[in-house]
RNA sequence: GCCCCGAUAGCUCAGCCGGAUAGAGCGAUCGCCUCCUAAGCGAUAGGUCGCAGGUUCGAAUCCUGCUCGGGGCACCA
């Protein structure tokens, strides 16, 4: 409609350029804008206001004028200059109607559009270092990213999610000799944990794993392990030297073969867990990548070389450098320390590379806004291989606190004390945590609330919107309890029985969930869907309270029941976007 | 010190690619179930859009500076 309407206004002006011959800018960008309020009309544009200046007349005279010469439309009534000079259109009444007909055409599909024309695009969030479970702090990210991932397919986007294991690396060691620690414990070996290992009880339950697949296989003693290593923390020394001879030790103890079946043993149960925590959460991946993956089959090294023949890295102090600066970097950055070891940084130019190279045509990277630090130096690594960086794109997500009612949660990692995703999904179920992680805007910090979350009241807008779905289903249930019979094309031909205020007030919200979904895709925010289902919800809570729907003139009957089912239809689509169920019954 | 994000009603937040009287929920006050689920609805009260400049016909929205809050600035991941 929007699209028609512009064009309208398009070939207005075009008329009164030629027949006025004004003096117009070459391209004029047509906007139109959902009238808010009464009066103002279905649509309003600000056409005039924005020519008026390299017109050289008054807005609202160049708005009369337009407005005379506006080519009949089917589907406008009339429309009007109003106030500082905006045009205001008002459709007709069939064509607001005509939503309802094409919502229940195009059930699940309504909504949909090819805004993306089938573009491929790579979203990467979540992935968290398998280190450990996820957090709440995950959630978010998880929420958010899958939501998105979901908006843009809706928008006609080719979708492809994925989550990059961190599986190479130092912390990949730390976590393997924790787990060893743990094994050898276990067998009556008495090592005293390492002050910068990994403590949470998931570590014992992958050693007692370990145990129960290879028994002796690792066993080692204590003082074979321990012996003559630099101090840890607790007897005055370094916790990162510490930990970092521990695991030369363990490897040069258990050979090359058993210290890595640990290694794959503790990453492949956190990665495997970490699946089943999102699968759970209805997040899905089309693949998991593997930083190892790209280390062994020589990408960071590849990607490092020609970097080097770039001219971009240099050495100094013994280690390599990235020129990042001499492309919008902050200051330069080590891709290889002076140990030889490649950096995380050199892996994470290695996968964006690839990202690129497998023939996206965008990428969209969610990261927790602690990561911000990497936009500039990913960017960088982008441009240094002549890439268009625009087509990277970085959504930050703030962080979320929780709460339970005014009391603030520890969100301590330390010694494993922290709320796991799934311990909240337990205490307040999938769709609560679905919906709460992303009703706000990315960039505002999130309030999350256990007891709000868990409310079964009106305070809580998941069962608002939900309660709106159930009702209707209720309100058929009942309908069929009466032996009443609904026909849905008896409906949509009496859909002008609708006069109601708050029907028209509904016809037009329900109009709008397109225009939303394209907006949320473009600006990469479900929050807006959210905040419309909110809207259309109680819209609907409304209605009902004001009429009832099972009257005993059929065709306003049925009318109205053609109008309440394309309200559930609406509310089960935007709900399956956000990953958030669209009960029967409550 | 530098970088990113935030600041709108008592609370939590929408609105922010400039536009016509700044919206919602909660909380407060007063109402509505012999009637399709009251997990609901109606009404009232409540705002210097952090502060100061600037751009503009027009600024909550754009620009600059400042204040306050969160985060980040490693040969860590």
């Amino acid at each position: 409609m929007k699209e028609e309407l512009a064009d309208l206004l398009r070939q207005a002006l075009q008329s009164l350029a030629d027949s006025e011959s004004l003096s117009l800018p070459e391209t004029v960008d047509i906007q139109l804008e959902r009238g808010r309020g009464s009066g103002h009309g279905d649509y309003a544009s600000n056409l005039a206001m924005r020519l008026a200046r390299p017109a050289g007349k008054p807005p609202r005279e160049l708005a009369t004028a337009l407005v005379e010469r506006l080519p009949v439309h089917p589907h406008v009534d009339r429309a009007e200059v109003a106030g500082p000079g905006f045009i205001n259109f008002f459709i007709t009444r069939d064509a607001a109607n005509a939503v309802i007909e094409r919502i229940h055409r195009e059930g699940n599909a309504f909504g949909r559009c090819q805004h993306g024309a089938g573009e491929r695009v790579i979203i990467e969030f979540v992935s968290a270092n398998p280190t450990g479970p996820l957090h709440v702090g995950h959630g978010r990210g998880a929420a958010f990213g899958g939501a998105l991932g979901n908006v843009l397919e809706a928008a006609g986007y080719d979708v492809h999610r994925e989550y990059y294991v961190n599986d190479a690396g130092r912390q990949i060691h730390i976590l393997a000799v924790s787990v060893l620690i743990r094994y050898l414990g276990h067998r009556g070996e008495a090592i005293e944990f390492p002050a910068n290992g990994y403590r949470g009880d998931y570590i014992h339950t992958i050693a007692r794993d370990l145990e129960a697949e290879a028994g002796e296989r690792y066993r080692i003693t204590a003082s074979e392990l321990t012996d003559g290593l630099p101090a840890d923390a607790h007897a005055g020394g370094d916790k990162e030297r510490y930990i970092d001879a521990l695991t030369d030790r363990a490897r040069t103890l258990l050979g090359a073969t058993r210290y890595r079946e640990i290694v794959d043993a503790s990453v492949e149960a956190i990665r495997h867990d970490i699946e089943e925590d999102l699968a759970a959460f209805g997040v899905r991946y089309d693949r998991w990548f593997s930083e190892r993956s790209l280390v062994e089959a020589g990408a960071v090294e590849r990607a490092l070389q020609r970097l080097e023949s770039g001219g971009t890295l240099y050495e100094k102090d013994g280690a390599q450098w990235f020129r990042s600066t001499d492309y919008g970097d902050d200051k330069d950055r080590v891709v290889r320390r002076a140990d030889g070891q490649t950096t995380y940084f050199a892996s994470d130019i290695a996968y964006h590379l690839d990202k690129f190279e497998r023939g996206f045509g965008r990428a969209v990277d969610v990261f927790g806004a602690d990561h911000h630090g990497y936009m500039a130096r990913v960017r960088a690594s982008l441009a240094a291989f002549d890439h268009d960086t625009d087509r990277l794109e970085f959504r930050l997500v703030q962080f979320a606190i929780l709460y339970r009612g005014h009391e603030r949660l520890s969100m301590s990692t330390r010694s494993g004390e922290f709320v796991t995703l799934r311990e909240l999904r337990e205490e307040v179920g999938n769709d609560a945590a679905r919906f709460f992680y992303v009703m706000r805007r990315p960039e505002q910090h999130l309030d999350f609330d256990l007891e709000l979350a868990k409310s079964q009241s009106s305070d809580n807008p998941v069962y608002y919107i939900q309660y709106a779905h159930a009702r209707v289903c209720s309100v058929l249930r009942q309908m069929a309890e009466r032996g009443i019979d609904h026909d849905l094309d008896t409906g949509l031909g009496a859909i002008d029985r609708l006069t109601e205020d708050h029907e028209q007030t509904l016809l037009q919200t329900l109009g709008r969930y397109p225009e939303v979904i394209e907006g949320a895709a473009i600006s990469h925010e479900p929050h807006q869907i959210a905040q419309y289902l909110r809207d259309l919800a109680g819209g609907f809570h409304t209605y009902y309270n004001a009429h009832t729907f099972l009257v005993d003139d059929a065709a306003l009957r049925d009318a109205r029941l053609a109008l309440v089912r394309a309200i559930r239809q609406v509310i089960r689509n935007g709900l399956d976007l956000l990953g958030v169920s669209a009960p029967e019954r409550m």
